[in-house]
DNA sequence: ATTTAATTCGTAATGATTATTATTTCGAGA
DNA sequence: TCTCGAAATAATAATCATTACGAATTAAAT
């Protein structure tokens, strides 16, 4: 995913094309990882010194609305990071330490022989922590 | 669980034994879902009018990191928990609506199959969300 | 009963997120 | 190109969960 194909597909939806949503995507185009609310706010105020909370954390969610992000829960705070449509479907394991991931293609769903009738599964949360080689 | 057998277990650690944390911990081992901080402390002032969060917080996360509660996050909240050392490692489907769950013996770690050489594991998280029978 | 450290209370601070309103900007159509 | 209305943003302020802190209270050991 690139930051033209997904401004294209913003269009697609009527959202229209603003200085900051494109250097939003290009933050997550360039850093492959989950990326708290405050790290995207300071980066672009490098750009942008007026930016709001309220423009970032809308685009956020517009953008997972959308499929081009997806969010998780890190330590308190929501964390978010380019959703990979190359994969499908995956988890991940995640650095405590620095944050960065590695895709997990397996998925739990896929082997778990369990009796849930009755049951609505709407959704499912994998993730394994710890350390990453770097920070090992 | 019950109330003596956790307090048994406090007092082992070093810990006294108060009005507040017996009506906590009553309240965990009548209710065997998940609550958040809020409506623990909602529940309690019932009896102390003048609990603070302070109080509410302080315990839970001693409770749990005696092993005697277990949390989660639902919904950016902080949940908590009854941990179950009877049945020992294992998750949970949990209901997004009441918050109940029902216990999924099955673990992914298990069964994975993925190159995670180089990475120290440290934890894992497997959950399933969505309405039990009741709510759905 | 005395002592002491643990615990609680009351309240204030923090930090993440959400809401509000006025202003600005995008981009479709004249 | 110009204009206009909808969408987006800026600049706050408000909210909500959580954490912090000093003073007062209390459990329980001696």
């Amino acid at each position: 995913m690139n930051v033209e194909t997904a401004l294209q597909r913003l269009k697609e939806k009527g959202y229209k094309r603003t200085k900051q949503r494109e250097r939003i995507l290009e933050i997550f185009v360039k850093q492959d990882q989950y990326i708290a609310a405050k790290e995207i706010l300071k980066e672009i105020q490098n750009d942008f010194p007026g930016v709001s909370y309220d423009t970032i954390y809308r685009n956020l969610y517009m953008l997972t609305d959308v499929d081009i992000l997806e969010a998780t829960e890190l330590g308190g705070e929501k964390h978010f990071r380019l959703g990979c449509d190359t994969h499908g479907h995956h988890h991940h394991f995640i650095c405590t330490t620095c944050g960065k991931t590695k895709s997990i293609e397996f998925c739990p769903m896929d082997s778990i022989n369990e009796n849930l009738s009755g049951y609505d599964v709407e959704n499912h949360k994998f993730e394994i922590y710890g350390k990453c080689p770097q920070c090992h």
